[in-house]
DNA sequence: GAAACCGCTTTCTTTTTGGAAACTACTTTC
DNA sequence: GAAAGTAGTTTCCAAAAAGAAAGCGGTTTC
């Protein structure tokens, strides 16, 4: 029985691993969910049109309804001054810092990805 | 000058780490591949049919895709065992292992999540 | 030779996603 | 009073992603 049981534990722990990840996807699913949790993350804070021109790409419209998502999972915070144009900054909750981890842990990756592809180009480059 | 080149600097990196984030998730785009790659992480290797059941919810198009595109990526490598019915396995290769990192986090923040919004719903409870 | 299993591919349809542009509402600047 | 800036929302449409189901080519099993 014992060697049955140490499989049986075995599965579970992947499928609770497997299970994990996926809670972690589905609050960060989008297009562009990640991208706005690492500008805010490298930089603060960011108001609205900031974060336009730094998540290269994105509309209004996403924009919009993305931040809207991550502030509904408390992973950001938005608050409005009264200034004379009103003036609205976005902010990661102590919680959206709990992620910082696994955006740093992106960058990294992404970083030496982009340093093999760039060899690989230059290799071929010398081959040719 | 020497303040304006500071903050040139630091907006430089902010946007090169955005632009890593950006390239890691270029790859692992797709609502299934990170759950793939989670899989053959936490197993080793795995056949078609017994991916199609551990990813809960994929289909068969869907997971051939996928696939195909970490293939493709180097992320995954496929052999084919020329066996009675042929048998296909999938396995990380050695480039796709460094993805682990990045999959261990987002397995430890599904975790404490999970506890979270646990937590959450007893505090709810509680207070009715 | 019919059924069943593996590892897909193909087709067809639905759903989701995303973008462009116009519009709101309010304020400052010229 | 026209233009421009902030922070969006709304509408309308196109493209992409995803799903369901059927099919295919091969083999083993009964």
């Amino acid at each position: 029985m014992s060697k049955k049981v140490i499989v049986h534990e075995k599965s579970d722990m992947c499928k609770g691993q497997l299970r994990s990840v996926h809670d972690t996807l589905d609050l960060l699913s989008g297009k562009w969910k990640i991208s706005i949790i690492s500008s805010l993350s490298f930089s603060g804070k960011r108001r609205f049109m900031e974060l336009q021109r730094e998540v290269e790409g994105i509309g209004a419209k996403m924009l919009s309804k993305e931040l809207k998502e991550l502030e509904i999972n408390e992973l950001v915070i938005r608050t409005v001054y009264d200034t004379k144009p009103v003036t609205v900054e976005y902010a990661l909750t102590p919680y959206g810092k709990t992620l910082q981890a696994v955006i740093h842990e992106m960058s990294k990756w992404g970083s030496l990805h982009r340093k093999r592809i760039i060899k690989q180009s230059n290799d071929k480059s010398k081959a040719a």
